[in-house]
DNA sequence: CTTTCAATTGCAAGCGAATTGCAACTTGGC
DNA sequence: GCCAAGTTGCAATTCGCTTGCAATTGAAAG
């Protein structure tokens, strides 16, 4: 495993950033292996949340759909990825900083699928009254748009 | 909105409150069949929305479980029921009245599987601020909540 | 009431997403 | 380099949902 000042073949892979994530890999006292790296990799590449058949479609040499999955589960319960559902009954997943604040939410087209990353948010003061209301804690949610992008209108 | 026992035939078909969908079924031209109508009438009876199996499970005599997915798309497609994603992988239906603004939301405890029923939405105002934003139109949403009920506290 | 036929059903096979058992293989500590 | 624990690949499974097709049925017409 060349850590990677090293460059072996002319490419300067920039491991730095991502370093962010296997830090918090290996302190938790797990493998940095070649598939998770690949799929570290790939989902820090991503600027919207991805299927994990579509990392596997880009990864199939270096990593095993069920690897892939595998991985997707240790990601989530360390916090590091974040899932979501577009409704269409696959998962997809989305890279987050450890420890920073990545709550968001989506916008996807019902004709052409593309999607915008959205920051507003259910409102916490009608949250609060939401608590008030039905005596639950810890209340979090699930909030995705869906709408016809200006290409498809 | 209540039931207008208007008896075609002397048979005392209680049908009742029933006749509020089936009306709207056999009107499109669609049978109104022993499946459909046990489908339906079990639906009326829930407080909460319902998964195809949870159906299926009280309606094995009498209802196949295929026909009880091809009622419901069958429903959706005439909008007397709507579809709620809870998160789990597992579609749940809710009857509605034909017509009637049945736009809602729901909280679910994560510990129990509690369901409440919530009023609360997503504001207008944000959802037109999203549209500037995004240049998205006819946007929609889906959102649930999620928290621990009072008993699980 | 009987006939008639398209709509509908039950059953079994099939599909895609996700999970799992297990033998073979890495990783990282020594 | 050695080794044990952790991890992977692969194949088989599970689960929600869909579909092809022969048999059945609702309801309209006679
Ligand atoms: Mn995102
Ligand atoms: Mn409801
Ligand atoms: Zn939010
Ligand atoms: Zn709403």
């Amino acid at each position: 495993m060349s850590s990677t000042e090293h460059h072996c073949c002319g490419h300067a892979h920039d491991r730095g950033i991502l370093s962010e994530w296997t830090a918090h890999l290996q302190s938790a006292g797990h493998k940095l292996t070649k598939p998770r790296l690949a799929v570290l990799e790939l989902l820090h590449r991503q600027e919207h949340p991805i299927t994990n058949r579509e990392i596997h479609a880009e990864l199939s040499a270096e990593c095993d759909l069920a690897s892939i999955y595998r991985t997707m589960h240790l990601l989530l319960e360390m916090d590091l990825v974040q899932q979501f559902d577009f409704g269409d009954g696959t998962a997809r997943f989305e890279l987050v900083s450890p420890g920073g604040d990545s709550h968001h939410h989506h916008m996807i087209c019902t004709r052409c699928s593309t999607v915008v990353e959205v920051d507003h948010c259910f409102p916490d003061s009608l949250s609060e009254t939401l608590a008030r209301h039905t005596g639950f804690k810890k209340i979090t949610h699930k909030l995705e748009f869906f709408g016809l992008c200006p290409d498809c209108q």
